[in-house]
DNA sequence: TTGAAAGCGGTACCAG
DNA sequence: CTGGTACCGCTTTCAA
């Protein structure tokens, strides 16, 4: 398209200043004598002078572009941590470019590719559940280029993390299954390789030992793909109801694994709680509205996306290599509901 | 980050060739002798050698940016929406820079001055509720810029679009309201302003006609903000119920408003469908977990996304100038359930 | 068929 | 304080 943008040249030309000069005087340099300044920064105004970002990216080999690693847009979850994402990137003048991966590891490659050559400024990442080897990202962090992980993380490469305080949230809904009375509290969980299937897992450990019950690793079931093919979460169901002693409780430990579960616990015709309870991690929009009301873990994935952002752009902007690096948890919330 | 990538220029001093002929021989042109070609292509193979998109951009004046402009990342309809686009950018190797309004038309303008100064190659578009003026996108069409727009489209800018049917679906469910013996039938749609709100009361108008019904204006309630305030749903909803025959269905139109009026109807106790039937447009993932089940019009979210996708890359590697537009009406589902 | 060189729109170094 | 100029990496015209 012809933008018809002013130049940098233009003004120089209108201005009959060398454009160094306007150059400098644009970004306020203080070499600059107040009164060309001024002027400059008027007819700018005026003439609504944007430089152009091509430009500045090719010599500051900056691009103002946050790439955002993830593995499904439309779960609802990674839609509000995006969204978080965008009102700080949008506030600090960066652009989201963003990729999703269907949990495929090839795929999050490949994404990566695309973005580094696209030459972003930093990475937002969470991890495929495929994901096992981060060499990937490694090489990329090798090359000093900025990233922050967030929600699946690694620690294989040293780099900020903003995460759930999954052990916790896993933990209390457990501990409240248990003060509900309930003996065979199993768990369907994500891919075994994933930082937040490990911690919800510790969680639902913790509160079961605490208590002294000693449950059967039948009880928990996996799906290494998060539940992305429903057929998954079927057989994990499936693998639990047809145990000797069938678990009277269900914790699921993401988004669509609950969502998942629930429809197919329902499809089944078991009650709802009285033959099997559930609660589940979900920031589903409307657990209040099911039959019944879904007690869940709520994440705040709106302030992760904030979170991560703006550390990521702290560091993009850092005249100094950051070295130091924090690991943000944010609470879980649990709420409770006639599920269970 | 110092991405340490081959250049044009290593190319060149490594085969001994001056870089014109470089770039040349790499994008297959004739003028060639495929001896040198097949040398340059092999060494750039070997060493992995991409283009500098920023380089290419500045003389191209070509991003391979798509702009999304959008309300709300995590509404579920343009989460799903999205995932579309982003499926075909994929293949296509363009990237999406994604922008959300949160419904303001002043945001929505200030996010149209952000892509287009990043110089997008084109754009998606789909208006805020508050937008009622487009000439904000008028300008940036006459200079030549490609744009698809969809779902919320306007006919004041000759463009593709690429919409839901609308009047088909509203029709429908408004039909299957009637048939199922309810009287009094009435409506909380969104802004006034979009082209979704219009289309979907001729539908929902259009059936009450056919049946001979006449219903008074009040039986219609807006949401400016398209449900982005609860209030709003919230004295819709108020209004119909104080009526001196207050409706015993209602057709929602937005998937925001849908989730919201149910859960407002189930606050105030009322029966669902005895006292009151709900059908209603919305995305949402499962409202056969509802109680009870959501009778709802889906609309095919991905497919939209992509067919935009598809018009607007098409558009923006056209040679000539597209001057004939296309409108692609996609069909909805009417998913009967039990709150109806 | 190949090479040299201008230029896309900035930034920043070096002189003056 | 200001101007001149080289350069970021690539495309493309003009000459050879």
């Amino acid at each position: 398209m012809k933008t018809d943008n002013i130049t940098l040249k233009d003004i120089a030309k209108a201005l009959n200043l060398s454009y160094s000069t306007v150059s400098r005087a644009l970004k306020g340099s203080y070499k600059i004598s107040e009164a060309t300044q001024l002027l400059v920064k008027e007819y700018a105004e005026a003439h609504h002078y944007r430089p152009n970002l091509m430009a500045q990216s090719l010599k500051n080999q900056k691009s103002r572009c946050i790439g955002v690693v993830l593995c499904s847009i439309p779960n609802n979850f990674f839609a509000e941590v995006i969204s978080g994402i965008e009102s700080i990137a949008y506030s600090k003048d960066y652009l989201l470019i963003i990729t999703q991966n269907l949990e495929s590891y090839e795929r999050e490659v490949k994404n990566l590719q695309n973005l580094t050559w696209r030459s972003v400024d930093g990475l937002l990442i969470s991890l495929s559940t495929e994901t096992e080897d981060v060499s990937h990202f490694q090489k990329l962090h090798d090359q000093g280029l900025p990233m922050v992980f967030f929600d699946r993380v690694t620690n294989a490469i040293p780099a900020h993390q903003v995460i759930t305080d999954n052990i916790g949230g896993a933990y209390q809904a457990t501990r409240h299954l248990i003060e509900r009375g309930y003996k065979r509290i199993a768990t369907i969980t994500s891919s075994p390789f994933l930082s937040i299937t490990r911690e919800r897992l510790e969680g639902y450990n913790k509160a079961l030992t605490e208590a002294g019950r000693h449950l059967h690793g039948e009880y928990i079931q996996y799906c290494p793909h998060g539940g992305m093919i429903i057929g998954e979460i079927e057989s994990a169901l499936h693998n639990l109801l047809q145990l000797p002693e069938p678990p009277d409780a269900l914790l699921t430990a993401s988004d669509r694994i609950t969502i998942g579960s629930y429809s197919l616990i329902q499809r089944k015709g078991l009650l709802i709680p009285d033959e099997i309870a559930v609660a589940g991690f979900s920031n589903f929009n409307a657990p209040e509205l099911f039959n019944p009301p879904l007690t869940t873990v709520r994440q705040n994935a709106f302030e992760m996306g904030k979170l991560a952002t703006e550390l990521l752009i702290d560091q993009v902007e850092s005249k100094r290599p950051v070295s130091v690096f924090e690991k943000k948890v944010l609470p879980t919330e649990l709420i409770v509901r006639s599920s269970t």
